[in-house]
RNA sequence: GGGCCGAUAGCUCAAUUGGCAGAGCAGCUGACUCUUAAUCAGCGGGUUGGGAGUUCGAUCCUCCCUCGGCCCA
C-alpha cells in the first residue's frame, strides 16, 4: 500500500493520475477531503419530498410551480462527460440521484477544475435545482461544487462490479459501495435485531450484558479461546455461551432476561459456522419449554412478515414456510420408526451400531464420562433426521446424557424436557426446562469432568459458583438460545454465514 | 486434517497441442451542453498469486507453498 504523496511514479497508472489530480487541488487552495458540509438534505430525504413530481408515468414536464432547490451529497457511482457538461449519479447511504452539471451555469472557472478532478469514488457536494430530464429522469442541476472527498484507488467496474468473494469480505467497504444487496443484507440485519429486542421488550424481559471473559467456560459444550489477564496473572476464557450467568440473574430475581450478544468457539469455519457468533439467550421464570416453543414460532413468523413481506422465505433451493405452528417431532421417537427399533433396543449398543453400519454412517468414538449408546443415538439422529429437516420443525426429548444443563423429564428420567429447533436443515434454537436441582447438577457437572478427563476438550469445568447460586434456588425455568446469524441467513435468504457478517472471519493475507 | 475447483491489467473475463498474453469496462489524449452500461477517434497499462522443476521455450505440464470456494472428517 503506496501512500506517499511524491513517489508516483512506481503507482498504477490510475492511482498515479489520481493523486496528480489531488495534488492539482492542492495547488489551487481546495482541499481535496472537504469539511463538513451543513444544511445538507439526505438523498432519501429529497427524493421523498419530490414524490409528487416523480411518480410512475408522470409527464417529464409536470415540475413544480416554484423551483424546488437541495443541497445533497454523495459519492460519485457514475460519471458520463460531455466536454462542457456531465452527467454524474451520486450515492448516498444506499440511495442514488442523478446531477447534472453545465459549464455556463458555474462561476468563472469552476467547471473545469471539477471537469478535470473529478473520479468515480469521489464525494461531491452540490447545491441545486430540481428538473428533469427530456427522457423524464428526476436531476437536480449544479449552481455550485464542493469537493468533499478525493478517492485515490479506483472502484471496480460499473457494468460487474466486484464479484471476487475474496475481496467482497476482506474490503467490504467496496461491496457495501458497489453491491447494494450486500448493503440490503445488513439494513435487513440490523432491523431483525432491533426488531427482536423490541418483541422481547413488548413480553416484559429486561436486556442484560454478562460477561464476555470467563474464568472458566461453561454452558455450552465447545472448545474455547484463551486470553490473558496480565495484572490478575490469569488466563480468561471468551465465553462459548452467556447461559449460566443469566441464570444467576433469575436466581438474583430478574424473572424474565435475554442477552442478545457474541459468543466465541475455537472451530473451524463453514458456510455455517463463523469462529465468533451472535446468539440471543433468555430465560423465562415459571414457564415452560411449550410456551418458548410458541414464543419462538410467533417471533420468526412475525420478523418475516415485516422483514420480507410474507411467511416464506426461499433458502437455497427450498421454499420454506415459516408461519407456524411447526412441526414436532420426538429425538428417539423418530429414531424409533426411522429404524423400526423397540424401546429397548434403542439403548442397545449392539442394535445402534448395526444401525450405523446398515446406513453408513461412521462410527463415533467411545468416550468417558457419558453412556456410550447415547453417542451413537445422536450419530444416527444427526446423520439421519437431522439433515433432513428442511421446514421449520422442533425436536422434542433429547437424552440427558448430551443435555447436561436441561431438567430431566417427569415422566421419563433418561430424557430431558428439551427441544432444537431446525429449519433448512440449520440448528436455529435450541431450548429446555432448567435444571435447578443443585446436586444434581452438580452429579453432572462431575460427569462431564470425567468426559474432559477422558480427553474430550469441548467439555467444561464444574462451575461451582453456579452450584452455591442453585443452592440459593432458581426457580423452574425454561430458557432458550437463538443462532441470531443463522436467523438472518433465513430471512435474508442467504445460505452462507459470511453473507450476513460485516467481517467474517478470515486467514491473515498474505 | 482430506478431496475437488479457483487465483491472468484497477474490475469482469479470454488465451488452440507447450510457441510474441488479449477483450470489455475503467484510465489517458482529442471531439461532444439532456446522458443514464453515453457515443466517436486514438494511446498507454501485465513479475499470469509465490517458489522450484521439466523443456530450446511454461499462463498452460510436475512438485511445494499462500489465499479463497465447495464437499467430507
Amino acid at each position: 500500500m503506496n501512500t506517499t504523496n511524491q513517489d508516483h511514479a512506481e503507482l498504477p497508472e490510475q492511482e498515479r493520475v489520481r493523486r496528480e489530480k489531488r495534488q492539482y487541488l492542492l495547488s489551487k487552495g481546495i482541499d481535496p477531503y472537504g469539511m463538513a458540509f451543513p444544511d445538507r438534505e439526505s438523498i432519501r430525504d429529497l427524493k421523498a419530498r419530490l414524490l409528487p413530481w416523480t411518480q410512475e408515468g408522470q409527464d417529464k414536464d409536470f415540475l413544480p410551480e416554484t423551483p424546488v432547490k437541495s443541497r445533497i451529497a454523495g459519492r460519485i457511482v457514475l460519471l458520463r462527460r460531455f466536454g462542457k457538461a456531465f452527467f454524474a449519479t451520486l450515492q448516498d447511504n444506499g440511495d442514488r440521484f442523478q446531477i447534472y452539471v453545465k459549464k455556463d451555469r458555474l462561476a468563472d472557472g469552476v467547471f473545469d477544475l471539477f471537469n478535470d478532478t473529478l473520479d468515480i469514488g469521489d464525494h461531491l457536494g452540490i447545491s441545486g435545482t430540481f428538473f428533469k430530464t427530456k427522457t423524464g429522469e428526476p436531476t437536480l442541476e449544479a449552481s455550485e461544487l464542493w469537493f468533499l472527498g478525493k478517492s485515490v484507488h479506483p472502484l471496480p467496474e460499473k457494468w460487474h462490479g466486484l464479484s471476487d468473494i475474496e475481496t467482497r469480505y476482506r474490503q467490504r467497504y467496496i461491496d457495501l459501495i458497489v453491491n447494494l444487496p450486500a448493503r440490503q443484507v445488513f439494513e435487513d440485519r440490523s432491523r431483525i435485531l432491533s426488531l427482536i429486542r423490541r418483541f422481547m421488550d413488548d413480553r416484559g424481559f429486561l436486556e442484560v450484558e454478562t460477561p464476555m471473559m470467563h474464568p472458566s467456560p461453561g454452558g455450552a459444550l465447545a472448545r474455547p479461546f484463551v486470553t490473558h489477564h496480565n495484572s490478575l496473572g490469569t488466563d480468561l476464557y471468551l465465553r462459548i455461551a452467556p447461559e449460566l450467568y443469566l441464570k444467576r440473574l433469575v436466581v438474583g430475581g430478574f424473572t424474565k432476561v435475554y442477552e442478545i450478544n457474541r459468543n466465541f468457539r475455537n472451530e473451524g469455519f463453514s458456510p455455517r459456522h463463523n469462529p465468533e457468533f451472535t446468539m440471543m439467550e433468555f430465560y423465562m421464570a415459571y414457564h415452560s419449554p411449550e410456551e418458548l416453543m410458541e414464543l419462538t414460532e410467533t417471533l420468526i413468523s412475525e420478523l418475516s412478515r415485516k422483514i420480507r413481506q410474507k411467511t416464506s422465505v426461499k433458502f437455497g433451493d427450498h421454499e420454506i414456510e415459516l408461519m407456524g405452528p411447526y412441526r414436532r417431532i420426538s429425538y428417539l421417537g423418530s429414531l424409533k420408526d426411522r429404524f423400526g427399533l423397540t424401546e429397548k433396543e434403542l439403548f442397545s449398543e449392539e442394535k445402534l451400531l448395526e444401525c450405523l453400519d446398515t446406513a453408513g454412517i461412521p462410527v463415533p468414538p467411545r468416550r468417558g464420562g457419558k453412556p456410550y449408546f447415547a453417542d451413537l443415538q445422536n450419530a444416527l439422529f444427526e446423520e439421519t433426521i437431522e439433515k433432513g429437516l428442511i421446514q421449520p420443525t422442533f425436536v422434542t426429548g433429547y437424552p440427558k446424557a448430551i443435555s447436561p444443563l436441561a431438567r430431566s423429564s417427569k415422566d421419563n428420567p433418561e430424557i430431558t424436557d428439551r427441544f432444537e429447533l431446525f429449519i433448512g436443515g440449520i440448528e436455529v434454537a435450541n431450548g429446555f426446562m432448567e435444571l435447578n436441582d443443585p446436586d444434581d447438577q452438580l452429579a453432572r457437572f462431575e460427569a462431564q469432568q470425567e468426559s474432559r478427563q477422558a480427553g474430550d476438550l469441548e467439555a467444561p469445568p464444574p462451575d461451582l459458583d453456579y452450584i452455591r447460586a442453585l443452592e440459593i434456588g432458581l426457580p423452574p425455568t425454561a430458557g432458550e438460545g437463538i443462532g441470531i446469524d443463522r436467523l438472518v441467513m433465513l430471512l435474508t435468504e442467504q445460505t452462507s454465514i459470511r453473507d450476513v457478517l460485516l467481517f467474517p472471519q478470515m486467514k491473515p493475507e498474505a
